[in-house]
DNA sequence: CGGGATCCGTAAAGATACTG
DNA sequence: CAGTATCTTTACGGATCCCG
């Protein structure tokens, strides 16, 4: 968006110019998520091309939203979000609110995507109430595209929780089945995953504490407690 | 912007997709701020196109935040937000929020406009604490280009107040000089009023009571209050 | 493999003019 | 008053390539 293009000594225009432009509150979102180096951001906005995503990077750093340092000895670029960068949460979440309450339900889910979910359920997922050793979460999507049927989470005490795609060969705890779209609708609070399970939309193999304790581990969208109004 | 062109179930990206192609933000504000007209949104926005403006009223109305109904004989368009639409608010006034903390004053006040201020005040003017006749207040810019200099407000209890950029012809009972940035300043809330008289960067002329209580009846942003950051 | 830059075709927005 | 029409400019998407 090119700069001052609007004109207008308003605070909603100036912010408008700098937060409305293509992609910039989604990859904000992913910054309050917590993601802080370009590839890990990728994933967040896999369709976003990466010339877009440098290009956004470099105008939110000088619009002194986020900071960029080189960090490591391979001097990998770290960006993070500044006071100012912060402070748009309160934004970023009124528009998830009012999203979560006014878009129907069978619109949001006709944008299933098993990578992306799976990868906020990572993000949100909780290991305090699991065992203190490593434990393995197979999910599995029997309607997705090939390559996206199957997800592994490991999660290792001390070393937070990962998302594989391919076997990472350790033995499996708990084995989830579901539909795309019924562990979306859960993920999103549209369903109770109890109904779910028992329903049989949600099949549970493996470990049985595991499987019955299920809702106090499992994250879900941080949106997922705001009720639809349609 | 493409319809689904995110392609996310998030209801962040969802919302982004609708809230945030250019002016949409800009033209949110207008309706919260009351307007309803075609030509009543486009002095609120007057540097967006009469096309894309009317492109963006149809998808707003698409997209339930809004409704058009034809009133009056000459069939004129109305629009008006839905419950969908004036729950909006919270996230433009969430931007405006952020945009009066973190944007600075200095590049705020490069986009001086009279004509946009002039409507902003004409909006906010509180009509209650003045007397209950006509009132007219003069209001002159030195600094801004032709036929921006001189404008005029005219109280008229009960019905409402006009803005006039010719001379309406009625007696003048209260004058206002400043320069357009000292005006824009006290109206952001950069400045107290009380202070830019004081100093004589507002010069007052006619009315003693009009101009003593000028504080509790001219308006202020709304955003005014939120205190800078930088 | 992480972190980009380049090039090119398409889609959206700006400027200006005009109309029922 | 409430919009269209047309033409130009800019932004974006997609593919490819580069470099430490």
């Amino acid at each position: 968006m090119a700069e001052g293009s609007y004109k207008q000594f308003c605070p909603v225009a100036m912010a408008a110019e700098i937060l409305c432009s293509r992609w910039t509150i989604i990859l904000l979102r992913e910054f309050i998520s917590g993601s802080t180096r370009f590839n890990e951001l990728r994933k967040g906005v896999p369709r976003m091309s990466p010339a877009l995503l440098s290009q956004r990077l470099k105008e939110l750093e000088e619009a002194g939203i986020l900071t960029r340092e080189k960090s490591g000895a391979a001097g990998q670029a770290e960006y993070r979000l500044t006071r100012a960068g912060r402070e748009l949460e309160p934004v970023v979440m009124a528009m998830g609110a009012w999203g979560q309450r006014w878009i129907d339900k069978d619109l949001m889910l006709e944008e299933l995507d098993a990578q992306l979910l799976m990868w906020d359920m990572r993000r949100n997922l909780n290991p305090q109430p699991l065992p203190d050793r490593r434990c393995v979460i197979q999910f599995r999507y029997p309607d997705a595209p090939k390559a996206m049927k199957v997800w592994w989470l490991v999660v290792e005490p001390g070393a937070g929780v990962d998302l594989c795609s391919v076997d990472p060969g350790h033995d499996v705890d708990l084995y989830v089945a579901a539909d795309l779209r019924t562990m979306t609708a859960v993920w999103m609070g549209y369903e109770p995953i109890r109904k779910a399970i028992a329903e049989g939309k949600i099949i549970l193999t493996g470990d049985r504490k595991l499987a019955s304790s299920i809702q106090s581990w499992i994250g879900l969208s941080s949106l997922a407690k705001v009720k639809q109004a349609a």
